[in-house]
RNA sequence: GGGCGAUUAGCUCAGCUGGUUAGAGCGUUACAUUGACAUUGUAAAGGUCACAGGUUCGAGUCCUGUAUCGCCCACCA
């Protein structure tokens, strides 16, 4: 190594991740004896750029990879492309300006998997250019054939077992994207609304107020509620009341009115909210469906002139009518959340379509159970899926109107409507496109159509465990890594990729997905804002990021929060992980120069170890088993703190300078070539350690010296070695503590004298314990020189530490 | 309204199963240093550990309550 380079970053991160490729580093062995460590890394949804919140939270999952393969696990780190599916649809509209339901399903299809092509690159170029350790032939899609495959088996065999089923029912509906949705797609925005008293008639003639913010429901109005405990109601109560616009609806009462708001009667109309499809279903209600499934209303005869208007153009046409007919007693301007769909921000509303589900609401208790079986890390993210799971109100509905995704491989008699699930062979199906071949419904029609939707994207991605489980690339393991070892995620999707998950693995397996879940928080920008699809993350680019502070700075600040917590991106914090580069780049110069000056071989073993290096020696091995107790719990930020401890304090600061007396001295003496011996070994260690953090610049380290003496291709193919030592190294570990302390002592005495720390001192008197005074005494020559002190001497006393230096003359 | 998390130095955050003067980085001040270090080192200033009770010989750490912030869920008449 040339002494006089500098560390750049902008060549050397490139050329080491060319390496490990080229040199197949991290690549996994299906034939290896090592024991597994199977990783089911999310696959980015395709939807636009990678931000922040990604980079967050793959790299404290990769760092986790790095650790478990330097302690000797057979890794298995693949990635994936999640590629199909509505966020992927509403990218390209948005590209190419065009939409899916204007465009042929061919020419729709070619337009997406284009695009997604595109993005592919752009996030394999990104991922790579953080040094991600995963095994590239290993990626998957879950447009791609064989995903399909697995997909629409799963599919019949659920049906075939009676866990899908098909209904007719009202369900969250979305009608900007034309879809239904499951109810973890569904999130809370703030919106300005009007409440309205409107005049409805009671039998007597005499007017009765009902409050609301969807008059434009008012022709599929059915009833009004009434609490049964409501005595204002009581007469009215069986009778009948009309409308604004002149139909005759019942009174009835029920529990589930709140007795409190507007006037205390409601108008039930379907649908408004949840609460009117449970009442429809529970008075058993004759539902009125008044748009078609564009959203656009119908011809009514209630209401004739809504007819094609969309709801917001409907309320203010139906307004202004009542309004006219003085029939608003009131209204005013209210801010409340509604349920909006969080691909396109537009007010989810409940519509009745044919639908198909997943049975969940039956297994309630049995995914809990099998949650419980799974080490949460952190263990509280257990409570958000309980929560969910206990809050469920709805099975998962898996079907979506749209047009690129996995297609839902069924047909329906057009005469009888009953259905047919072919079996799937050895090849995807799409009934769109294909017809399902000459078969007559027991009804003797032959007219079978497609069914014409496609999958919930989280019906594919929920079997992610599979899909790596029983991917053609697993060699000999192909089938046989279930449960895989570990799920990393952010928490946000707790109740949709995780809780999916664990269905799909019970339905099918009987078992968890994984033993472990690794739950990340997400990052925020610094006003509290979030880093996310929507926000962009603003200036904070992962590319510009790394091309301006390298990988490894940016992987550093990363791991610099509690697992799960949300932490505010600091861009001052990434000026910690280069100057560490630096620390560890002119550490390593200094060790080096020794090194091969003095022509070391690490067969040579010295006649003896000098004491403080032996307790050095002690630290390093003690600092690395303290680092795998908290790795070994996702505990990235107390493992990082330690190597930090061990690296600036205990050998930069206090180690180096204790040794150098010893390197410049005589050669001859045992204690120089102790002191080699101890840089190198203490040296590869801490390259070891911070490996996992920070690949690259220990990559160079490793190879500018040790590749040439280990003979090991990469640094990244080591294994750690350290013993939980503590016990075994107990008095090495006090004795280097105790030096420590004396040379704060002396630091501090050598100010108060007004001497620099260079300054030569004609002698130093350690006083303390006699004990200490006694292994302290085996390193008096290093202690003499890190004081520069001519003569040293021990006074045994009780107790207190201190330090007296006499000057020179 | 319910659940979860957070509240520690000016800023960003650690503090594991409760134990002597509460830590790191950045920032501030002083001094030293460029023969590993486009720097680094040494020293210093800076904290009623949100607040109020409680348990304990002892609490930032456990319990109860309050406040503020964030996230998730519910309410959507």
């Amino acid at each position: 190594m040339n002494m006089n380079d500098k560390y750049d970053f902008k060549n050397s991160e490139p050329n080491w991740q060319k390496f490990w490729a080229e040199n197949n580093v991290y690549g996994f062995n299906p034939d290896s004896d090592k024991p597994l460590y199977t990783i089911d890394t999310p696959p980015p949804t395709v939807s636009g750029a990678i931000h922040l919140g990604h980079i967050y939270s793959y790299t404290q999952a990769e760092v986790i990879a790095r650790y478990r393969r330097f302690r000797g696990f057979n890794v298995r780190y693949p990635f994936g492309m999640d590629n199909n599916g509505l966020p992927t649809e509403r990218l390209v509209e948005k590209e190419l300006n065009i939409k899916g339901k204007d465009s042929s399903l061919k020419d729709f299809t070619e337009k997406c998997l284009a695009t997604t092509e595109k993005y592919k690159i752009v996030y394999e170029e990104l991922w790579q250019s953080l040094g991600l350790s995963v095994d590239w032939r290993l990626e998957y899609s879950t447009i791609s054939e064989p995903v399909q495959l697995l997909v629409q088996k799963v599919f019949k065999d659920f049906y075939d077992r009676g866990l899908i089923t098909r209904q007719e029912a009202p369900a969250l509906f979305c009608f900007e994207c034309g879809t239904s949705v499951a109810q973890a797609e569904v999130e809370e925005d703030e919106k300005e609304s009007v409440f309205y008293d409107l005049a409805f008639t009671d039998k007597d003639g005499k007017t009765l107020t009902i409050a609301t913010t969807r008059p434009e429901l008012l022709p599929a109005c059915l009833a009004i509620f009434v609490h049964p405990n409501d005595l204002r109601f009581r007469e009215l109560v069986g009778t009948n009341a009309t409308t604004p616009i002149g139909d005759v609806v019942p009174i009835l009462t029920d529990d589930k009115v709140d007795m409190e708001k507007g006037s205390g009667a409601v108008m039930c109309c379907s649908y408004g909210d949840e609460t009117d499809v449970y009442w429809v279903r529970e008075h058993k209600l004759k539902e009125k469906l008044i748009v078609d499934r564009n959203g656009k209303f119908k011809k009514l005869d209630n209401a004739p002139d809504l007819l094609g208007l969309n709801f917001v153009d409907g309320r203010a046409k139906i307004i202004e009518k009542l309004e006219t007919a003085g029939k608003i007693l009131a209204s005013k301007k209210i801010s409340h959340n509604l349920g909006v769909h969080e691909r396109c921000g537009t007010p989810i509303e409940y519509f009745t379509t044919v639908q198909w589900f997943v049975k969940t609401l039956p297994i309630k208790n049995e995914i809990l159970e099998q949650g419980q079986k799974i080490n949460w890390y952190p263990a509280f993210m257990y409570k958000r899926f309980e929560d969910w799971t206990l809050g469920l109100k709805w099975d998962w509905c898996i079907s979506r109107e749209r047009f690129y995704g996995i297609p839902l491989p069924a047909y329906t008699c057009d005469d009888c409507g009953k259905i047919f699930v072919p079996e799937i062979k050895d090849k995807p199906i799409d009934p769109r496109l294909e017809s399902i071949g000459d078969l007559t419904c027991s009804c003797g029609s032959k007219k079978l159509s497609a069914d014409g939707n496609v999958l919930d994207t989280w019906f594919t991605s929920s079997l992610t465990p599979d899909i790596n489980n029983e991917s053609d690339l697993n060699g000999a393991m192909k089938g046989k890594m279930f449960p895989l070892s570990m799920r990393p995620q952010a928490h946000d999707i707790i109740r949709t990729w995780a809780f999916y998950t664990i269905v799909m693995a019970y339905y099918r397996h009987k078992e968890v997905p994984w033993h472990d879940l690794m739950v990340s928080g997400h990052i925020l920008a610094k006003q509290g804002v979030k880093i996310s699809k929507k926000t962009g993350g603003g200036k904070y680019q992962p590319a510009e990021l790394i091309a301006e502070h390298s990988a490894d700075a940016v992987r550093y600040v990363m791991c610099g929060a509690k697992l799960g917590q949300d932490a505010y991106y600091d861009e001052a914090e990434v000026e910690k992980g280069k100057k560490l580069i630096t620390k560890i780049f002119n550490a390593g110069k200094f060790v080096f120069s020794h090194l091969e000056e003095n022509k070391f071989n690490k067969e040579t073993k010295p006649a003896e170890i000098y004491p403080t290096d032996t307790w050095i020696l002690a630290k390093a091995e003690n600092a690395m088993s303290e680092m795998m107790k908290s790795l070994d719990q996702y505990d990235l930020i107390i493992a990082r703190q330690r190597f930090e401890e061990f690296f600036w304090t205990d050998f930069c600061d206090n180690y180096l300078e204790l040794v150098k007396g010893r390197l410049y001295g005589d050669k001859e003496k045992s204690g120089h070539s102790s002191a080699l011996y101890t840089l190198y070994h203490t040296y590869l260690k801490i390259l070891q350690m911070l490996a996992p953090f920070m690949p690259h610049i220990t990559e160079e380290m490793y190879q500018a010296y040790f590749a040439k003496q280990e003979k090991i291709t990469s640094l990244h193919q080591m294994i750690w070695l350290a013993e939980n030592s503590k016990e075994k190294n107990k008095n090495d570990l006090a004795c280097w503590e105790t030096t420590l302390s004396y040379i704060y002592a002396m630091r501090q005495e050598k100010n108060k004298l007004n001497l620099r720390l260079g300054d030569s001192v004609a002698k130093i008197i350690i006083s303390g314990l006699e004990e200490n005074n006694k292994k302290l005494a085996l390193a008096a020559e290093d202690l003499k020189n890190i004081a520069k002190a001519q003569n040293i001497e021990f006074k045994n006393q009780p107790e207190t530490i201190s330090v007296i230096i006499e000057k020179q003359d």
